[in-house]
DNA sequence: TAACTACAACTAGCTACACTAGCAAATATT
DNA sequence: AATATTTGCTAGTGTAGCTAGTTGTAGTTA
């Protein structure tokens, strides 16, 4: 658990769904709930590559886009 | 637990590695270990984002090339 | 300013599965 | 063929990923 990394995931999260009106309520769909994503954008869990291909399908952006920071 | 998302996660770790001569040995170290490389290479299992940091650090990328396919 | 709505944060608790040690199998190298 | 190197497999375990439920906060209306 690399919380320096998560960090900057979690806002790199952040400003997409932000940036597209989104609320967490609105990412927390197809296999990933409201309260994972709020914890992620905290910083405050890790997550799996399987659960970041959901968010980065329901933000409508590539995974490595998540990344790109 | 995305397989077909996994796999190509997989093969692109694998293609990496190859591609800059290293054993899965050589990638399984800082915090991860060999079993876990050839686990992802194969899409036997998910991993964490901490883990895939780790991966590319040891296969000297960004964590978005690990996901540049 | 109370009441309602919308959105985000927090916590407790469970259990799935990420992760590794140990071993087997395969592939080079001599 | 023997040895070394690399990769694959599996059982077992503990931990932390994940969610339900709740609380907190900010904005809106009357």
């Amino acid at each position: 658990m690399n919380k320096y990394f998560l960090t900057k995931l979690g806002k790199q999260i952040k400003k997409l769904r932000v940036e597209r009106n989104l609320t967490q309520d609105d990412v927390g769909i197809n296999g990933i709930s409201r309260q994972m994503v709020s914890l992620l954008e905290l910083a405050r869990t890790d997550v799996t590559a399987s659960k970041l291909k959901i968010i980065a399908d329901n933000l409508q952006v590539e995974v490595k886009d998540l990344f790109d920071f």
